[in-house]
DNA sequence: ATTGGCGATTGATACAGATCAAATCCGGCG
DNA sequence: CGCCGGATTTGATCTGTATCAATCGCCAAT
């Protein structure tokens, strides 16, 4: 699979040769401040399944994924867990208003990010609208995603929700890499129903389901996408 | 009810007796900058159910919401609607990446805004580092409310889902005004429901077995609420 | 090769909430 | 005052998804 899902491939220390540079925050910086910016973020590994941060938790580092695929949740008081996205390289995490981070993240496989200071990170920008503006594009993109899935958890049956995650996720992957009929699902069949808000049960159904219907194929890791314009219909975008 | 709720008072027309002020995207302005800005900024009555703007438009203005209660929603193709939340005075609205709404937003009720030309408001903002913290406050403390809201469609039973509106909503309200156990609810069960992801008779049978618990009593226009700590315990918080 | 264990799948059944249908409430208007 | 029409409530029934319970498949350790 790909090098970004999988995090095998080493990453340049140095902004300069930094991967996700033109997809992340710091696409809006210019050579110079990019000299200044690069002292204080420090790259950080985690395995499979560690925490990079958890709900309600002081913020003191804002987060650029480097490699890996993480995932964003809340959990209920009885352990009811609600997976409110997933992170690919290029994103940015940690903006929270109490200073208290709203949501767990932790690695989904191995995973390197790209930790800031908060607050040399904010005194930085304070003074450099350009980062500001890009710092709230990338806010106001991940809210209109939110609203996007208010809308599948809300109104959309399990054969909609399941269709949807699939063709969202091959489009979010087919900005990182080659578009590609095959998809790697690196998270879990609970993962995906925590996602879709169903249990994992009707997840293995729906996946069954579509594959006799000759939608997809169940591979290892993940699917392959034998009718993709099926899949678009099914969503009922 | 409320004068807030139904946009009766006058709203000053300056920027200086606004009531909003301190709580809109303009708290950021100081007294110099509030000078300049008092000139882009136009007073616009809607009518209930008026649509103010709508999904998929090109994205000409920013709106302050002064007086009254708005509806933001999307719609599916075959006309399911998911109600991505309600605004209230001193809301933000009409940010978007794409330069298009992502969602639709009607009058509930009459309505009063503080409409901005978008190209001039952009302009006025770029080099304003306070105001463009500000804007991505707002943004960030959105999309916080978004993921609390996508566990209560995903992962809350439908009597969670009703408790938890009304105990959110009263505490939004208590924001704007004196707190009260009696709560103005100027929406329809319809756009309650689809504010839940629920059907219209599910959202009436809860508020009924509410009623009947003693938990609240139904009134015109709104509820009270009479036991305001059982309500939150039935949030399952 | 054999076993243990975990994630995924499959099957049987239950039930929360949807759907269909009717009755009631209530404000506006002749 | 009485009638009309939309919103809401209530009732009866249906169904999609959850729940409960095996079973399967596959990798890793023995």
């Amino acid at each position: 699979m790909k090098a970004f899902l999988a995090a095998i491939e080493p990453t340049g220390q140095t902004c300069a040769d930094c991967a996700v540079r033109q997809f992340s925050v710091c696409a809006a910086l210019d050579t110079a401040e990019m000299q200044e910016f690069v002292h204080f973020g420090r790259h950080v590994q985690f395995a499979a399944c560690e925490t990079v941060f958890a709900e309600e938790e002081l913020t003191t580092s804002f987060y650029s994924l480097l490699a890996g695929v993480m995932r964003l949740y809340k959990l209920l008081p009885d352990g009811r867990r609600q997976i409110v996205g997933f992170s690919l390289p290029g994103d940015f995490l940690g903006m929270s208003t109490s200073g208290r981070n709203n949501f767990s993240a932790d690695a989904i496989g191995s995973v390197e990010v790209c930790r800031f200071a908060k607050a040399a990170f904010l005194r930085f920008a304070e003074d450099r609208p350009h980062l500001l503006h890009r710092i709230n594009e990338l806010a106001v993109r991940e809210l209109s995603q939110a609203r996007d899935h208010m809308v599948l958890l809300g109104r959309r049956s399990a054969e909609e929700k399941v269709a949807t995650f699939l063709i969202n996720w091959r489009d979010r992957l087919a900005r990182q890499a080659e578009p590609s009929a095959t998809l790697s699902l690196p998270m879990s069949r609970q993962d995906i129903a925590d996602y879709l808000g169903l249990t994992i049960e009707t997840v293995s159904r729906t996946f069954t389901k579509l594959e006799r219907d000759g939608v997809i194929e169940i591979i290892q890791g993940g699917i392959r996408l034998l009718d993709p314009a099926r899949a678009e219909a099914l969503t009922a975008a």
